[in-house]
DNA sequence: TTTGCTTTTGAACGCTTGTTCATTAAATTG
DNA sequence: CAATTTAATGAACAAGCGTTCAAAAGCAAA
């Protein structure tokens, strides 16, 4: 046997893709084999290689893709106040991230398998994401809508505390997505303003 | 060669935890060999075999001590309000996890890579250790001077937003802990009262 | 139907993995 | 000093790793 009925590059891409995702998120990147991935797929390991380089591609592309799309989305309207850009701000993030549970482990838990220059890229993503919080907490001290001593360390406990959300939330559980945006909303409302 | 000089169980026990804690937090479980923390400790692969019966035992012994650390050491003074106790909490959690960053990480990184009756038991330990602060914010809540809507929520955002501390606290950064602890308990006091 | 391209196979590569064990030597005990 | 216990070595094991590549076979165009 070589080739097999059906095979097509256009669908074996994203299957492979799609299977490095899900399988990097279960079990770690160091402990799923490209045979493990090819399995996923219903393909031999050596046909892997017409779609990444190497192992490291599949995982640096999969954080990349992941980061850009969350930078691209992030909501920023400059009409809307302070407070109301942060409403955005936590009901995006949370909704976005409830969305890509896989996408959002990988991006948390394999930074450690990154190559040092792959590292490099997927940090500065993540900083510029961070930037878009602080710049939100730092008008609204300006404006005086908020109060907070140290916009930094604000803008990581909230995305810390956001981002939580994702250990516990399933979809179709006790609370719906409405509600949670609207009880987390409620706490960094409360916590940033006087 | 076989025995070395100086070489004592005392004393190679220790050291064989000491490794695989802080390899394990660097480089994670799985990529982590036998060989390389026995690299660490200056000895061959087969002599951790004296000290582990195998590598996941490893794992799990520094899990399960943590975890029994953290419970131990939790305040727990029912003399105290409702509100003191959770600023002991708040305290209390940076601190302790602020002193153990490795264990912190492997405790939260490499749940996934235990086997299925290990993870059950850390799990345990963690609701534990939840159900200690909840028990606090219900107690607040029964006595008016906490509003929280959903404490089960609260309790985990709050965990999450402390937790979130250890991924860029160092000592001898900008911030002392004291400072650290200041701003997040005004953060969390803000949150969680009327 | 034949030709050429694309996709996959399956074997092979050298290397690493967790773990075992007979052997050896240091440490301890009598 | 001699006997025993303890702790380490270093080789070996089977299995698995990421990756490569010639060969094979489905597909599309002529």
């Amino acid at each position: 046997m070589a080739r097999t009925t059906g095979s097509h590059s256009g669908i074996t891409g994203p299957r492979v893709r799609a299977a490095a995702l899900r399988l990097f998120a279960r079990g770690g990147y160091a402990a799923v084999s490209m045979r493990a991935i090819a399995a996923e797929v219903g393909v031999q390991a050596g046909a892997l290689y017409n779609y990444t380089p190497d192992k490291q591609s599949l995982l640096f592309d999969l954080m990349q893709a992941h980061m850009t799309d969350l930078l691209a989305e992030t909501p920023c309207n400059a009409d809307r106040s302070a407070v109301q850009q942060l409403q955005d701000f936590v009901a995006f993030h949370i909704r976005f991230h409830a969305d890509r549970p896989d996408e959002v482990f990988i991006a948390y838990m394999e930074l450690r398998n990154l190559t040092e220059e792959n590292f490099a890229v997927i940090e500065r993503l993540r900083r510029d994401y961070e930037d878009r919080l602080e710049a939100i907490l730092r008008a609204g001290v300006a404006s005086g809508d908020l109060d907070v001593a140290d916009t930094k360390i604000v803008t990581l406990a909230i995305i810390a505390m956001l981002t939580g959300v994702n250990t516990w939330y399933r979809a179709g559980g006790r609370l719906s997505l409405d509600e949670v945006v609207a009880q987390y909303w409620d706490m960094v409302r409360k916590a940033v303003t006087a």
